[in-house]
DNA sequence: TAGATATTTAGACAAATATCTAAATATTGC
DNA sequence: GCAATATTTAGATATTTGTCTAAATATCTA
């Protein structure tokens, strides 16, 4: 319980709707190699600089990804911290071991 | 293994698109302390059974939940398999541990 | 079988979203 | 300072989504 509660339940609503486009998952997966800069990012989409950024836009504001300025570029990489806090709210969702739960 | 990767790829985007919504989550976790009829589920929330009856579709479609008539009701139930998939899914997601010169 | 209850389906509508083009901002190298 | 490059912002648009009301379907009970 590091965090007030409330701060989470915004960020979790940002969190979850940051990861329900495929691109963004995309993104992070790409991510997931190490920091990239935008443009490199991009590569690998066949959308414009500007959805792109909109898209970052979105990751930013769900905590998911950190960003840089390096020089020209801006460079993105995954926060890990934000990734584990949302597996322990999956974990949240899904019933205990052994769980009862299901017939009667 | 044992799925073939096209169908996760597609179901995929099904759970996390239902995840995305709070309302539906919030099911989820409803349904956590064990299987309900749909009324019951409804209890808790201030929409229209047709509004929820909705989010059953997209928790279904996404394979999250089960259904089961009895009688009158429809009762659901979460179903686990699917959420140790997503689970998967996004330690996927998560760098791996110490990745890229960054030990802990 | 008729009426009551539970749930889903159909159709409409406002709000949110992903994308685009064009323009703005930031930084580098000459 | 100026042109080139990288990224973001603004504004427009088509699609998707969550919600509603009304109607349909399924089941139970008297």
């Amino acid at each position: 319980m590091g965090r007030s509660s409330r701060w989470w339940v915004v960020k979790q609503q940002a969190v979850f709707r940051a990861l329900a486009d495929p691109t963004r998952r995309a993104i992070l997966k790409r991510l997931h190699g190490g920091a990239m800069s935008a443009g490199e990012i991009g590569e690998a989409f066949d959308i414009t600089g500007a959805s792109l950024s909109h898209h970052f836009a979105i990751l930013k504001q769900a905590d998911l990804v950190r960003t840089e300025r390096r020089g020209q570029y801006i460079v993105y990489s995954l926060n890990s911290t934000v990734m584990e806090d949302l597996m322990r709210l999956m974990l949240d969702l899904i019933p205990p071991a052994g769980g009862r739960g299901g017939k009667r």
